[in-house]
DNA sequence: TTGTACGCGTTATCAG
DNA sequence: CTGATAACGCGTACAA
């Protein structure tokens, strides 16, 4: 018979030693099926024998092996987030999200920066799957379709993020960048603005595309015109927006708005106008997109700007995940509304401009 | 006598089974041992036995399970970064750097985003030590002490990287302020500026103290005053530099340069000497911190700043932890030392402008 | 109520 | 050269 045996039988001296579910039984006097159950709360035992394995345990500061228990079960209750942006603009507020909605099912997200490149990629997927992660979410930072990940037939069920690819098969969560487009003119229609221009980056990027189309089909509704004069298509940067607000204002003094694709060419925009003395927005309106505070909220006056929901997206694509964890079915793309933050530079009377701290500027 | 068979033994039928390998051995005709050692390399068996074994192991796409491989080992080459900077500004370039110095060990990374909230934090504690993670990197966006994190005499070794905590026994490796501080005065200096002021954050940051002590050690050894008239404290925020910038250059028009904590103070220090037609670099010389591409390389001018070259300290941090994990022990605080990148706020005549094509801003 | 034994997928050791 | 077998730590039927 066993009785109570102190754990001598393991080698307590060896200090880099984690304690084991043998350990806790030992030293509490039971075997490990006493304490597993005790632990986990799952089978009947004594009240008394319950407490002092869950003492022993806190003592010893047991704690499960989650390779034996995945291995065990099946499930590794982990899911990989793969990336490409370097900065983190985009995949960090879906990663919030993501763990938003994975952690009521205490599910953990790891993840793992391809940087863009894809042999990187394909490295962090080859270890991602050897670690058998119960799914996986690709997160871009486009919508333009990119290459299929390949997980195999046995793989886990993959799901695109704020990314898209060509496969039917596959599920993808995308901005809706049409509405998006269609949101920031017909605020600006609303608010008065009749002569509205447009600065964006690419024609190749669709979501460029998308959101000069979005911003087209607002004016149409409203019979307004949109010359192809008051379109600029180039790089997404401030010194473009500075540039090509420039020339448009410079070109045609009637514009009384820009809608411009991100909130960095918004910004280039707004430097550009007032250092020609026009006022923002008395003169011209500016609405960005992206909704990036560390610009968006910074400049002055402050961007209203579209809002593409990330973290919402996020928290879709997790709860979307978990589905097909569980083996239901989703395919298609997804497109999500965005919405728009006004702030000071869109001119609208009924706005309520925030008055946020953006405490996060404070400290860094 | 086994013989060659086919794998029936196994549900072949079952579309989502990853193959193990017993599939491996059954389909190749030899049993699991021979499977291990013809594909580790590392037994002595015939080339034949070898090369059939791999063309099994391709054609089932066999990928060794991790969990399995990891429990055995006792080791998971794996090890976790837990950040707490929302917007990655600095943990996604310690990550890249830590996963150049893994990546050879073939280690894999996995960050974890407390977002500064000490539950989360803990809760990614909890997850990453029951998963066994060799070791683990507490990256932090301040050099103050932070608590420590607890993992137990049977924990995996801690570093914290651009992170410090009070615990002697801890290693730490935080960016040279001081050092980057002194680079940043003794630039100007060299540039012909004798009346230099100082705009930056927070005086509780002991970053915002050491860059301070070192522009003072700077002006010391050339025998320059700096008067605490020319040196303002306020918050990390673009509004706070520019307020600062405007208040000191209409209080003292001595003022030649100015050198700011962060590239966002520069960035409101730029805009409200422009506005005030003081120009920059003639009139006025700039220095920021930092080194934000994206905020750096789109001021106009661009901004002479700062780097605290993260990426070579996470590199360091990879290596570190790989030493910490074969056992080696390291304590202390070592302070990596910060370069200076010279665009054009500095007006130094000598400091070849960078022509770099940021191509990262070209796709945001 | 408590203890025993098996299997999850590996690798390593030891016989054959 | 190759095959059988014991761990690694856990959960859980099943036996006591």
């Amino acid at each position: 018979m066993p009785g109570v045996d102190d754990g001598a039988a393991r080698p307590p001296s060896d200090q880099r030693h984690t304690a084991t579910i043998h350990d806790v039984a030992a030293a509490a006097g039971v075997t490990i099926g006493t304490v597993s159950k005790a632990l986990s709360g799952r089978g009947k035992l004594r009240p008394e024998t319950r407490q002092r394995v869950h003492a022993v345990a806190e003592r010893l500061s047991y704690r499960p092996n989650d390779l034996a228990h995945s291995l065990r079960r099946g499930r590794t209750f982990t899911v990989g987030l793969l990336t490409s942006d370097l900065h983190g603009r985009f995949s960090l507020p879906l990663l919030a999200g993501i763990e938003n909605a994975m952690g009521e099912a205490r599910i953990s997200v790891f993840l793992c920066n391809g940087g863009g490149d894809p042999s990187r990629e394909r490295q962090h997927l080859e270890s991602l799957l050897a670690k058998r992660v119960d799914g996986l979410i690709v997160a871009g930072a486009r919508t333009d379709p990119r290459p299929a990940v390949e997980v195999g037939s046995a793989g886990p069920p993959v799901l695109y993020a704020f990314a898209r690819t060509a496969d039917p098969r596959a599920l993808c969560l995308i901005p809706d960048n049409f509405q998006g487009g269609r949101l920031a003119a017909s605020h600006l229609v609303a608010a008065g603005r009749r002569n509205i221009a447009h600065v964006t980056g690419p024609e190749e990027f669709e979501g460029a595309r998308a959101r000069k189309a979005g911003m087209e089909a607002a004016l149409a509704d409203h019979g307004l015109p949109f010359p192809t004069s008051r379109l600029a298509h180039g790089t997404w940067t401030e010194a473009f927006g500075y540039l090509a607000a420039a020339r448009l204002i410079e070109a045609d003094r009637a514009v009384d708005a820009i809608f411009c694709g991100s909130d960095l060419l918004a910004r280039g925009a707004i430097d550009a106008l007032r250092e020609r003395g026009v006022r923002v927005p008395d003169d011209v309106a500016i609405v960005g997109f992206d909704n990036w505070p560390i610009v968006s909220a910074t400049t002055r006056p402050p961007l209203s700007t579209v809002d593409m929901n990330l973290e919402a997206l996020g928290r879709l694509a997790g709860r979307y995940l978990l589905d097909l964890v569980e083996g239901q079915s989703h395919v298609g793309t997804l497109r999500q509304p965005c919405s728009l933050v006004c702030r000071a530079s869109c001119g609208g009377k009924d706005c309520t401009p925030c008055s946020e701290t953006e405490d996060e500027l404070i400290h860094w």
